[in-house]
DNA sequence: TGATTTGACATACGCTTCGTATGTGTCATT
DNA sequence: AATGACACATACGAAGCGTATGTCAAATCA
């Protein structure tokens, strides 16, 4: 069998305790995963843990910042299909409803990463979705689309509510609670707009 | 001295208790927090905790409550204040952000307690907070004054992106981020006014 | 190529903490 | 006055985290 140069089975270890640990999470809470069992399903020990991550909450915030990376790309990829940007923007801000109903996202990102790790606003990943989504308003403002706004404070404002709207959705059962989020939130975005807002615009 | 009555004393341990752990819980966090230590300070001892209520997370929840009604109680106050029902929503939104700037709310209701008890949506407290929204978003909606609206879809968004720039404003010493919110706030609140939004209605 | 050092893990240990099971004293009831 | 219930304290077991130490392969160098 082909030997493997060292750093990739470094690269390989560190992933397969991420991709342990992120199922753990997910399943059992941060608090209710346990370490010993999370790395001996990754067929390791916590010695291989304490040795990359230095504790518990390390190997947490290199989960966090993996999903939430994932999630940013994919807003705004989502949000980058659209030739009209605000309706990127829009369809940005639905794109992360609908990613927070991922279970794993849900108890990782948004219940456990906060109270372990702190206001998710510092952490590096979630500066990458706000940037995004200040990158988009602040060329909609030069546009002229919006208003002159706190473009800081309006995309905080915004991915928050975003990410509330997607706790809710994800805590009911109800299908339709999906759309009438959706709804709400275009409505309260359309807020920026510097014209007055027409209630079906497409 | 006068014998106090059975019951008196009930609630008395029961206050003591929530009091000790309202504080260590802000302290230390939710996990940090040792309920030794925690019964102790109150000169109690586990045995009192684990009787009135069942475990740790009781407990939490008991705090919880707690703070989670006094901040519904105030933010209504606040908006009851204004003869303008609009102003008032306003005014109950702007109160919600500047209570969450209380460090005992930040770490207690906004970061351990969706952790340890779940979607805060689903506390009774945080219903208590959502009806008053609503109540005051019906009323408008009525009036006329804003458009025809998901009321339980609005509240439920505009307390999150209330609850989220408070986080914002908690995290930064800067002092004029409380401004910027609010002001932030406020725009996005007015996508769901009737009228095309004036910049600066007062 | 053989010796040495570095680094990636495993093993062993102690400490803390939670939850429960059991004990004890005091207040109501009869 | 005796009994039962209740409010709490004490004692115990188990689990989990972090650290200190050990080990073996790989890289470096003479």
């Amino acid at each position: 069998m082909a030997r493997r140069r060292r750093a990739e089975m470094l690269e390989e270890t560190r992933a397969k305790l991420i991709d342990a640990a992120r199922a753990a999470f997910a399943e059992k809470g941060y608090a209710g995963a346990s370490m010993d069992e999370l790395t001996a399903r990754a067929g390791l020990t916590r010695g291989a843990l304490y040795h990359h991550f230095g504790d518990k909450r390390g190997l947490l915030a290199a989960v966090v910042d993996r999903l939430d990376s994932e999630m940013a790309a994919r807003a705004h990829e989502i949000g980058q299909r659209h030739a009209n940007a605000w309706e990127g923007l829009l369809a940005e801000g639905g794109a992360y409803i609908e990613l927070a109903r991922d279970p794993e996202i849900q108890r990782i990102v948004l219940l456990d990463g906060p109270a372990v790790l702190g206001d998710p606003s510092q952490w590096p990943s979630q500066n990458r979705c706000l940037l995004a989504t200040m990158t988009t308003l602040e060329a909609l403002s030069r546009e002229g689309v919006v208003k002159p706004v706190d473009v800081e404070a309006a995309a905080r404002l915004i991915n928050g509510a975003a990410l509330n709207a997607a706790l809710w959705v994800a805590a009911s059962d109800d299908a339709d609670v999906l759309d009438r989020a959706t709804d709400a939130f275009r409505q309260l975005a359309s807020g920026l707009l510097a014209l007055a807002p027409s209630t079906s615009p497409s």
